[in-house]
DNA sequence: TTGACATGTGACCAAATGGTCACGTATAGT
DNA sequence: ACTATACGTGACCATTTGGTCACATGTCAA
């Protein structure tokens, strides 16, 4: 999971997950298209996307096609962020604290 | 939000963050004699957090209390997260795909 | 089979990151 | 006042990261 962490903290790979979720399946070519970075920067950004297990490919021919997997952060989102996120209520308090607190 | 991103890529700053679950308001020496490191990376890694916004801060005499902050990671879970985790059927749809193409 | 196209590899470089330390400042307690 | 405690700062270093390029491989299409 440390690995899906660290794939989404760059903003040019958030940025390519995005691009997938507007039209999955595209090419490197086709990504590389839509971002103002070189073939090679957008290759090597896609590998670590697929090594995290967000990315998942298929070659049709010459070109290798990338499809966007949710489910890791799915998993991130039920086994990390429900933890935090859910105490929502108490965060209030905390903020009605430091309120105080000045 | 990329700050947001980017402080929790490390495991250590995660772990952190996991200490102020167990228990919040623990002062700087306090954390690092929870974490194989010595103070001054807990310093760094406590301040990446606070700059994100996932750690509030207040002195009390001469120490510095941390206090865990959920609101960034629901911001990250509402404005994200949930954009990418809620096609759940989708993905399964791929998977069924994915297994069809064997 | 030749040429154009799509992707892969390895070297390479600048910058950011994770970590330690020597030293300095502020506060508590006696 | 003195001393131990808690935190802060800046320098420093090794490693990782983000990005480019020259070159190589594989594949379509005429």
């Amino acid at each position: 999971m440390d690995a899906v962490f660290k794939a989404l903290a760059d903003p040019t790979r958030r940025r390519l997950l995005d691009e997938l979720y507007k039209q999955d399946g595209q090419s490197l070519s086709a990504l590389e298209g839509r971002l103002p970075m070189s073939r090679f920067g957008v290759m090597k950004h896609l590998r670590v996307l697929e090594e995290a297990g967000l990315v998942k490919t298929r070659k049709r021919g010459r070109e290798k096609l990338h499809f966007l997997n949710p489910v890791p952060i799915r998993l991130v989102h039920d086994r990390w962020v429900s933890k935090y996120a859910e105490p929502w209520a108490a965060a209030l308090t905390g903020l009605k604290h430091d309120l105080e607190e000045d």
